[in-house]
DNA sequence: TCTTGACTTAGAATCATTCTAATATTAGAT
DNA sequence: ATCTAATATTAGAATGATTCTAAGTCAAGA
């Protein structure tokens, strides 16, 4: 779903279109790298030197429960969001503490609506390790030591 | 792995056996609710008076680094710890905040080392919705209401 | 234009986690 | 058994993330 659609999406659901929520979902829709709410509101401080962190807080979760962006808990203590919206799985670097998208296919879950009757709203794939940049720093360093 | 394996295996790694961590591991072996740092807290408290917060984090930091217990970052804000370490998908109810263990076969990430170049070191695989008793509750609100 | 409800704000409050410095316990050497 | 050095525990302070609060601002419809 591109920018436009989502920003009308907010609308038809009866939530005001404002200016603060605009630029959030902006923010998100430019920055694909999983950004924490700290380095959201870090950022929208620049252009906005009013905003509230409570008003990126509730944004974030106003967003999320119109189904528009997804947040990440991948990260211990605290909260990262994804403008992407397909299902889709998370690799956590935890040298680095970036995270990654990857496409992993054949998930059984994929299709399902229920499991062990329990209803199935959302899918966290999570996959924590080293990432590729983080294993090649530590392959030169090893050359050199 | 049983409980006895298991603290025999810390003593192998070269950390001691305190009672304090005897008392961690043996609650989460008891308790498989997939509990929180405070719940394993004010148990343990109550048995050993003066045991200290800090002691139950950096006992749960210790077995999970010897790979004797999970971390599960599946809730907003807050750590849950498994005794449980067969990798197996996590189900959390939004409604009642409990998380349930649940067996999907055919995951295929099971086997592999690694991902887009970086390396898998474990999997989180996270599934978020409303559980059975939960569903059953609002059944019952509905007839009534 | 007025009113009402929704939104934003700054900062306080809360909650989870980590840090600190003092004390206690352990394992290994004597 | 005693000593010693390293390791572990403790209480409470500090930090960091998130939520709450109360006051002020804005927006859409009568």
């Amino acid at each position: 779903m591109n920018l436009k659609e989502k920003l009308a999406g907010l609308n038809k659901k009866g939530s005001t279109l404002t200016i603060q929520r605009h630029a959030v979902l902006e923010y998100l829709y430019e920055n694909r790298t999983h950004p924490t709410v700290e380095e959201i509101y870090h950022s929208l401080k620049e252009k906005f030197s009013t905003i509230s962190k409570a008003t990126v807080y509730n944004t974030l979760e106003l967003l999320k429960n119109h189904g528009l962006i997804q947040e990440i808990t991948i990260e211990k203590g605290k909260l990262r969001f994804d403008y992407e919206i397909k299902p889709h799985h998370h690799f956590f670097c935890h040298k680095c503490n970036r995270v990654y998208d990857v496409d992993v296919a054949g998930c059984p879950l994929a299709e399902k609506k229920m499991i062990d009757g329990h209803k199935i709203e959302e899918l966290r794939p999570y996959i924590i390790g080293t990432c590729s940049k983080c294993l090649q720093k530590e392959e030169d360093g090893g050359i050199h030591s």
